[in-house]
RNA sequence: GGUCCUGUCGUCUAGCGGUUUAGGAUAUCUGGUUCUCAUCCAGAAGAUCGCGGGUUCGAAUCCCGCCAGGAUCACCA
């Protein structure tokens, strides 16, 4: 059996969303399942669309995921270059064959007269079908201008390892352009000559592009190509969860989620099961088992949404589970400027807290910021709470007092500061809600902070005494 | 318009003729974890399986029709 080689093949033409980055992961993960090999080909054949950077985005969009490739333009293989610009001459030797066997002729028409042709046939509510027009007489190709496929009209049928049995008639298979006036191959037919060349064995792809397929059929059958597998890929859906994900929906790319704090395992998780399941209810899996759990008969056939809640959960889980140390790590461009000058042991500390309720690491300044600077007074906080918004002005700074006086004998350890805060609420007479409410708003001016004793044990004494002095001054 | 694809809780999904009063996850809501936010735990609510026929003792599961949504009909991929 010939090895498995699969491709992602994506044009340089924008920024690749994460839509995109499925059909990757997807392609990459039935490559290594099978111990195969995954190459990464780029289509550059649409000079006019080229945008600069694009291919340096895709790289780094699936490096961060972790989809790696055997072969591809950094990297030389023996089926080489993987840039479709520098295999013209491949693509002309290969439209050469067809004119020569009469299965390929230049395309006589202007594109005015073709417009008209089109209108024509819309005019007479008809299907426009190029090749009723074809010239009576093949000229010779110049090597240069356009060159049309003559195909061979007739019903098909196919199996694709997603969407199972398809198939269309004669009316869909017609003449088209297989190389362009600028000397550049359409994605039509450079394709299918570099999968051969490459012995690609599965060709993974999305679902637009299942009515062009016959096209390709009928173009195997003309070249006497075997045919690959054909894995067609349903469509990621955007929010309207109808039509297919794209840049307009505010879809982002997977840059854009690692800069906001996504991991890559959360990406790489999230992706693959939107659309695969193994059948248990299991919801985490790792890349190992990824690999060794996928598929491609259990890919689904209809449209998934991209679902950002579900993702932030995930995400959130993925930090939960990655250690404190690691993710201080990880998380180093996330920190505010604020806390550039505290050492890693205190960051240790603070991240340790937050780590819970962290579910990207962008959020870490706005979660973390009193720990490093003191935030201004805000006594609406106080006056908005639903236990501190009863008392008087008065009992409220005096019970400020009072726990200063008594946070004064504690050692700031967690425990001694969880002794000390228990005794105020018998001295005091209080309820914790009322009092703890108090200490943490004094202590942070913050919405919300981890726990309270926690939180002071790590601001620290001398921090803790002088948050409440200035807490005293302004009440 | 032609051709093709899809249709189970808001969302991601399980289900392959009978252990289904349709399961799980997420989101939402409630309660608990000495304050808040979150985590965790417990619980609730949420799907007449797109609709209508048929086959069958029995259908989300098989067949037919319809409807809805989507894709595609480029010198774009």
């Amino acid at each position: 059996m010939k090895p498995v080689r699969t491709r992602f093949a994506p044009s340089p033409t924008g920024f690749l969303h994460v839509g995109g980055v499925r059909t990757a992961l997807f392609a990459w993960l039935i490559a290594r399942q099978a111990s195969g090999q995954f190459i990464l080909r780029i289509e550059d054949t649409d000079k006019v669309r080229e945008v600069d950077g694009s291919e340096k985005h895709i790289m780094e969009s699936l490096k961060y995921i972790g989809i790696e490739w055997d072969e591809g333009p950094d990297i030389n293989g023996k089926y080489g270059p993987y840039k479709q610009s520098e295999r013209l001459s491949t693509y002309k030797d290969w439209a050469q064959k067809l004119v020569d066997a009469g299965r390929a002729y230049p395309d006589p028409y202007s594109p005015e007269e073709l417009d008209e042709l089109r209108n024509q046939a819309k005019a007479a509510k008809k299907p426009f079908l190029f090749r009723e027009h074809r010239p009576k007489t093949m000229a010779a190709w110049d090597g240069k201008t356009t060159l049309r496929f003559k195909s061979d009209p007739k019903s098909y049928e196919w199996t694709d390892e997603v969407m199972g049995k398809l198939s269309t008639g004669p009316e869909v298979v017609d003449d088209y352009i297989i190389m362009k006036s600028d000397g550049y191959p359409t994605y039509n037919f450079a394709h299918i000559i570099d999968d051969e060349l490459m012995q690609i064995t599965h060709v993974i792809r999305s679902q637009e592009f299942i009515s062009s397929t016959p096209k390709f059929l009928n173009m195997y059958e003309a070249l006497e190509i075997e045919r690959p597998k054909l894995v067609t890929l349903p469509f990621v859906l955007g929010p309207d969860g109808k039509k297919k994900l794209s840049k307009r929906d505010g879809a982002k790319d997977i840059l854009e989620y690692k800069d906001e704090g996504y991991l890559p395992e959360t990406l790489l998780n999230f992706l693959a099961t939107l659309g695969w399941n193994d059948g248990t209810t299991q919801e985490v899996f790792s890349k190992e088992e990824l690999i060794s759990k996928f598929d491609i008969k259990r890919v689904n056939k209809s449209g998934a949404k991209f679902d950002e809640q579900r993702l932030l959960w995930l995400n959130g889980h993925y930090i939960r589970e990655t250690g404190t140390s690691e993710l201080l790590e990880k998380t180093k461009d996330f920190w505010p400027k604020e806390a550039e000058n505290f050492d890693e042991e205190y960051k240790l500390k603070v991240l340790g807290l937050i780590k819970e309720r962290l579910k990207f690491y962008s959020e870490i300044p706005d979660l973390t910021k009193f720990f490093f600077i003191e935030l201004p007074v805000d006594l609406s906080l106080i006056a908005t709470n639903k236990f501190l918004g009863k008392l008087e002005m008065t009992e409220i700074k005096s019970l400020v007092k009072t726990s200063l006086e008594k946070l004064k004998d504690s050692d700031f350890s967690v425990s001694d500061l969880t002794d000390k805060l228990n005794l105020l609420l018998h001295e005091t007479d209080k309820k914790p809600g009322e009092l703890f409410s108090l200490i943490r708003i004094v202590t942070t001016w913050a919405q919300s902070s981890p726990a309270l004793a926690e939180s002071l044990s790590v601001l620290g004494k001398a921090e803790v005494i002088k948050r409440f002095e200035v807490a005293l001054k302004a009440i």
